[in-house]
DNA sequence: GCGAAAACTGTACCTTCAGTCCAGTAAATC
DNA sequence: GATTTACTGGACTGAAGGTACAGTTTTCGC
């Protein structure tokens, strides 16, 4: 067996957490039930909990998968922007409309959709649970707040603001654009709040 | 009977309200068991089912009581900020300012948290449920709007800014803080995102 | 104070769902 | 060919959301 190619167990346990991610967006995670999850993925309740001692752990698996994926759009994203210009300000500027657009052509499976999810679930929802919400945002924290420190090096911001709030208010804005999203049906909702963020930011250090 | 008297029903339907709402506040919805509230409420299952047809008519009258509470609380807010000042946009800003104070000294009941947790929660909820939340969203929209409309007439905005997604932003900055405050466990974040939204109220229509 | 409507109680029953226990088996791996 | 991995099958439990419906108490209008 070499390294890259997966067991049949690691097959089936990523068969099941595909199906339930598109079922737990589509109707949330309580009104999402095992039985349906492997009638689709056609296997036994006892291979399910073969690889799921409950339902909590699958949570967990789909929140760590999310952030996984979330790391991946966001960091492919604020990479390529770093590439399209040196200028720290513009990069984040740049990176912020196409963080937009990309939010603005989805429709279910946004970044931050499975945190939220999960963290309204919560509350009996397990430590290991909380802390890994908690490191994703610590980590889409210091993203953000990479760029905005090299920012504040060359341009004085027009007001004092601790850019640790304003690192935080990105991620803030995109779980609060989601509900907003959700409640009108219109993930342009959610594009429109990155753009009004992005045009903090451009006044906030550029003036205009 | 006198007009402001309550019968008994609206009594007892106001203390299974009361009990659910700490409840689902705490736990969570789907974590709310009905026999758990009849315990509490120290009535029997049928008579539960005599207020409630079932358990998403709950919801729904949770969610209708959240937003009465809420609309006076924001309501009273940005009412006193108005006699605190003639002037639309400190007075906005005089606001927002008590908004987040408000919200800092809370630690369940936000407004907006029952907002979002049925948000996250429904899919399966009923129409009524997606329309109260769009018609609650609706009337803070026109709240933030009705400041935002005066000032422009006097503050010409240092950028362009579309008011109507500035208004939404606000909405969007309690929900999206509320995530933030729960994962991080501190209503101070909050707190400190509507502060943040003041900021750049401040700054587009003032420079500074 | 009486009758009707409102506000329940009590009991029995049904379904769905998460989860457990465990014995057996097919397939991959060493 | 033995061992581990990845399951199947079936029987069962307890909690939770209801449903059905007959009977009882409480309140209200007159």
């Amino acid at each position: 067996m070499s390294a890259t190619s997966k067991t049949k167990g690691e097959t089936t346990r990523e068969r099941i957490l595909e199906i339930a991610e598109s079922a737990v967006l589509a109707k949330g995670f309580s009104n999402t039930s095992i039985d349906e999850i492997i009638a689709e993925a056609e296997l036994t309740k006892s291979g399910f909990f073969y690889h799921f001692r409950d339902k909590t752990a699958l949570a967990q698996a789909l929140l760590s998968r999310s952030f996984e994926q979330d790391d991946q759009i966001l960091g492919g994203i604020f990479e390529r922007a770093r590439e399209l210009s040196d200028d720290p300000l513009h990069a984040f500027l740049i990176g912020l409309k196409m963080f937009a657009e990309t939010m603005g052509d989805m429709d279910e499976a946004h970044p931050g959709c499975m945190v939220a999810t999960v963290t309204y679930h919560d509350k009996q929802f397990n430590n290991e649970i909380r802390a890994m919400n908690r490191a994703g945002m610590i980590r889409w924290r210091s993203l953000f707040l990479s760029f905005l420190e090299d920012i504040v090096r060359t341009y004085p911001p027009r007001t004092e603001v601790d850019i640790d709030v304003l690192a935080d208010m990105l991620s803030s804005t995109v779980e609060g654009g989601i509900v907003l999203s959700k409640v009108f049906n219109d993930p342009k909702v959610l594009a429109d709040q990155i753009l009004q963020y992005r045009t903090y930011v451009r006044l906030l250090f550029l003036g205009n």
